[in-house]
DNA sequence: CATTACCTGCAA
DNA sequence: TTGCAGGTAATG
């Protein structure tokens, strides 16, 4: 499911809802597994009486700073979504962690398909964390000259790169195809092969794809929500993603869907000509 | 680079 | 029943 908008947007409002919050408990934790650090009984000793600093993210991690310089870190994956609810609402059998708070309210993080994880960081921690993850794609650092130094290092192509946390954070299959489709570049192009115009159109669409996304609340296609519960209405907005045999809304030419590493993938074959180093469309 | 694994639910 | 899904790590 999330992808840098909806992480962004689950992160914000996990601010608005708990900052200067404490935990006063952990209520519920019934897939140990998703815990990868520490291990799970410093985890369980060290959260309760830690309060909640603040709330922001990293690639597609949601961070919650807490006091005595500890971070708890949650990554979402395909199907997570974190909640705060009032003392009445009970968890369901796929919210698999419930942190109780010092107003009575609890932190639900729900996760059908329970690929999520979590993580308790000291500041070491963290800094090793960010430093997995290359630059946030909506920030000032990530500058025309950044994205060139990126793609003029790598003989990949260019959808794995985009997909590879740790040259651009954040974006995932959604927002990649969007984004070659809004800068006009066929995903099996070759990074090197880029003009400085079509890095600069690259550069361009990923920060316009990623804010209009934002704009729109993310993007549900099933799973996601954001931390009040509600759907993204992105999806209506996408050009090509999972709009295979619909007219091209610059061209009217069928969008096509391809398999690139093993991503479907969503193109229009007029826009984003093929490599000539291909015989796929 | 490709394949498999991790999980569950849903649509074809 | 099969295949597929927004992510990522661990294998040949």
């Amino acid at each position: 499911m999330p992808e840098l908008p909806e992480v962004e947007i689950t992160a914000r409002d996990m601010a608005a809802q708990i900052n200067q919050r404490s935990i006063v408990a952990i209520e519920k934790l019934d897939w140990e597994r998703m815990v990868e650090t520490p291990t799970i009984e410093l985890f369980r000793a060290t959260l309760p009486g830690r309060q909640i600093i603040d709330v922001g993210r990293r690639a597609k991690w949601v961070l919650f700073t807490l006091d005595a310089g500890w971070t708890m870190t949650i990554h979402l994956r395909m199907s997570g979504r974190l909640f705060v609810h009032p003392p009445e609402v009970r968890a369901d059998e796929h919210t698999h962690l419930v942190l109780a708070l010092d107003d009575g309210r609890r932190l639900f993080f729900h996760d059908t398909r329970k690929f999520g994880r979590v993580n308790l960081l000291d500041a070491d921690g963290l800094t090793r964390l960010s430093q997995r993850y290359g630059p946030e794609p909506l920030s000032k650092q990530f500058t025309h000259a950044v994205l060139k130094q990126i793609v003029q290092q790598r003989s990949t192509r260019l959808k794995p790169l985009l997909l590879d946390q740790a040259c651009i954070a954040g974006l995932g299959n959604i927002y990649v195809d969007e984004s070659l489709w809004e800068s006009r570049l066929h995903p099996l192009r070759t990074a090197a092969s880029l003009s400085d115009a079509e890095i600069a159109r690259l550069h361009r669409a990923i920060r316009r794809v990623l804010r209009t996304a934002l704009d729109h609340g993310g993007s549900t296609l099933r799973d996601y929500r954001d931390g009040y519960g509600q759907r993204g209405q992105h999806q209506y907005h996408f050009s090509v993603y999972q709009r295979t045999n619909t007219p091209c809304p610059r061209c009217k030419t069928p969008i096509v869907r391809l398999q690139v590493v093993q991503r479907s993938t969503h193109l229009c074959p007029q826009c984003q000509p093929a490599p000539d180093d291909t015989k796929f469309g």
